[in-house]
DNA sequence: AACGGCAGCGCC
DNA sequence: AAAGGGCGCTGCCGTT
């Protein structure tokens, strides 16, 4: 069951069920209150939504109190067919795919709406002024700030009529666009995998502005506590902490003269006049100088990037006074697939900050992270029949290195009563060797590992090799399910040609050799994602998704089935993705009271 | 004064 | 121990 939804004006809207070939199967029918009417067919039939932009639509019926099981995101999908045909970064909106479908003059995409100007009540796309100083701009941003961005989502329009879309036209873009997103998917040699990454790519757009309404539990007081601590008391305007204060004193101390350690180029050259030629001031270059500076030097740079990041700005800006944290998703933001956020860094929140991740009184967090995932999906993707059965338990790379020791015959003994197969430098080197052949790396000890890795693993070494060497002649590669990299850029092929071309040329096939690696892994924690999100029972949900790792928030008494849920979610992603395959994929689940405490 | 590139470092 | 892939965010600094 299937029904496209096109927004009208006031919070009314078009309703349109489609059989299965896409077609309606009856008239339109006209709602005044669109939130209501999804809220109610959503109970009867739970239909798969067919719309134009979750980001647009969704938000709305959350705030009314309405969650949908399915939907198809038409501008998410668009992305990705466009993607798949080569064709990147072209407008995504179904007035776009309508007007290359019609021939018409393309509209460029609205510019991004700012993140705290979420609509309150359904805004279609004729609420939009065509004049800017009809609406004057929330907040009250001054001329130049705010405004200019709702400037540019008008004046982008392009061809069509000045005001978008009424509700009729939209819904007759939304059928229109549909239908032809399901001819082209059906037209590629993946027609049975784009329509699951269409599918999984719109779960992925629902979980996100879920997380988004519901937010993630953080608790202001403690993460104040805690960088006060570590800094010292809040500062007044323009004032550095009390101990970034201090150490900065002492590292001008140190070089005899003042400098500021926020600069590079003034740290650069208090080394030189100290004697010593440094090519960076990074943690790790200075590390090795032996200099009386460096050990404040190091300190300092860790607590001012706590400081500038995740400092009293942030808490002000970003811990609301309800206790939760929400971050912008956005889903696909990354070429890889994998998500990107606006705002609040919240796919970095650094480790010592995990402390302020707090469950509600009587609730628990599962903390669920997939172990060791890309190369399980290297294994699962390559079908190589010695990688899978190494992926078939486990620790991945214990298995590995238990195989290299063989391979490296009596010279490399494994030392006894190691009970996971092999020896810790065994499995590290292991790490290193499958880490490099899927990052493109290969110097030092990886060259020989590598070496190990293409007899032993003859199809997933090849996988990996095959993905450089169509990246390093200008091809594109996909995903398991189609998601497709970017073609190189315009100026690409002539920088190859030219004198620094070899460089060039292996840095975009290191780019594709992980391309199909990260972007399959990404697609695979989206299945996960999505069956986690479809099985979870009502009062607990997904708060937090970072590549690999999954944060659920749930009454206490029902946090051992989400884990079983999630573990459950994982064996259903590979089967999704793979189908039948012998590798696993095990979570590393904890249920604790406290982000910090997981792992 | 505003903007953009870069350096640097946090996360996976 | 670092390197190899992908990001976001901040402050500095040169340019406009």
């Amino acid at each position: 069951m299937r029904v496209a939804v096109a927004v009208g004006p006031g919070g009314g809207g078009l309703l349109c069920p489609l059989g299965d070939d896409g077609m309606p199967t009856g008239p339109a029918e006209e709602v005044a209150d669109l939130a209501k009417a999804i809220a109610a067919r959503e109970r009867a039939q739970a239909p798969r939504w067919i719309w134009a932009a979750t980001t647009r639509l969704y938000p709305p019926l959350l705030a009314a109190g309405v969650r949908v099981a399915r939907c198809h995101d038409l501008e998410l999908v668009e992305s990705l067919l466009l993607a798949y045909q080569g064709r990147y970064g072209e407008p995504r909106s179904v007035r776009a795919a309508l007007a290359r479908l019609t021939g018409s003059p393309v509209p460029a995409d609205p510019v991004a709406v700012p993140a705290d100007a979420q609509p309150t009540l359904f805004d279609d796309l004729s609420d939009v002024p065509a004049d800017p100083a009809d609406t004057p701009p929330p907040g009250g941003a001054e001329p130049g700030g705010r405004g200019d961005a709702v400037r540019g989502r008008v004046g982008a329009g392009g061809g069509g009529p000045a005001g978008g879309l009424g509700a009729a036209e939209e819904l007759a873009a939304v059928l229109a666009v549909y239908r032809e997103q399901a001819r082209r998917m059906a037209a590629t040699e993946h027609a049975d995998r784009l329509p699951l990454l269409a599918a999984a790519e719109s779960a992925g757009g629902l979980v996100a502005a879920e997380m988004r309404h519901g937010g993630l539990p953080w608790r202001a007081e403690v993460h104040d506590a805690l960088i006060s601590d570590l800094l010292g008391p809040r500062p007044g305007p323009g004032m550095r902490p009390r101990k970034l204060q201090v150490l900065a004193d002492r590292i001008s101390a140190e070089f005899g003269r003042p400098v500021n350690p926020d600069s590079p180029a003034q740290l650069t050259k208090a080394f030189a006049a100290a004697g010593f030629s440094v090519p960076s001031t990074r943690a790790h270059v200075l590390r090795e100088v032996d200099h009386p500076a460096v050990p404040a030097l190091l300190e300092y740079k860790e607590l001012v990037r706590l400081w500038t990041a995740h400092g009293w700005s942030w808490l002000d800006a970003w811990a609301e006074r309800d206790g939760r944290f929400r971050p912008e998703y956005v889903v696909g933001g990354v070429v890889s697939g994998r998500w990107a956020s606006n705002g609040g860094g919240a796919l970095q929140i650094p480790k010592v900050l995990r402390r302020a991740v707090v469950a509600d009184p009587g609730w628990k967090l599962v903390v669920a992270d997939a172990a060791q995932l890309e190369p399980r999906v290297l294994a699962a993707l390559a079908g190589d029949r010695a990688f899978a059965s190494a992926a078939a338990h486990g620790d991945l790379y214990a298995a590995l290195a238990h195989v290299f020791e063989q391979a490296g015959g009596p010279r490399a003994p494994a030392p006894h009563g190691t009970q996971d197969g092999g020896s810790r430098g065994g499995r590290d080197k292991a790490k290193i060797a499958l880490l490099s052949a899927m990052y493109g790396g290969g110097t030092g000890d990886a060259v020989q590992l590598l070496g190990v890795l293409r007899q032993r693993f003859p199809q997933a070494y090849g996988y990996v090799e095959a993905a450089a060497r169509d990246g390093e002649a200008g091809r594109l590669v996909r995903s398991r399910l189609g998601r497709t990299c970017p073609p190189p850029s315009p100026g690409w092929r002539d920088l190859v040609s030219g004198e620094r071309g070899a460089a060039a040329m292996r840095s975009r096939g290191r780019f594709t050799r992980n391309f199909v690696v990260q972007a399959t892994a990404a697609e695979w924690a989206l299945a996960l994602l999505a069956t986690i999100r479809t099985h979870l029972a009502d009062p607990a949900a997904v708060v937090f998704f970072q590549h690999d790792e999954v944060i659920v928030h749930t009454p206490a008494a029902a946090a051992e089935e989400v884990a079983g849920t999630i573990r459950a979610a994982a064996e259903e992603a590979g089967r999704l993705l793979f189908g039948r395959t012998q590798v696993v994929f095990p979570m590393e689940i904890a249920i604790v009271d406290c982000y910090a405490d997981a792992k």
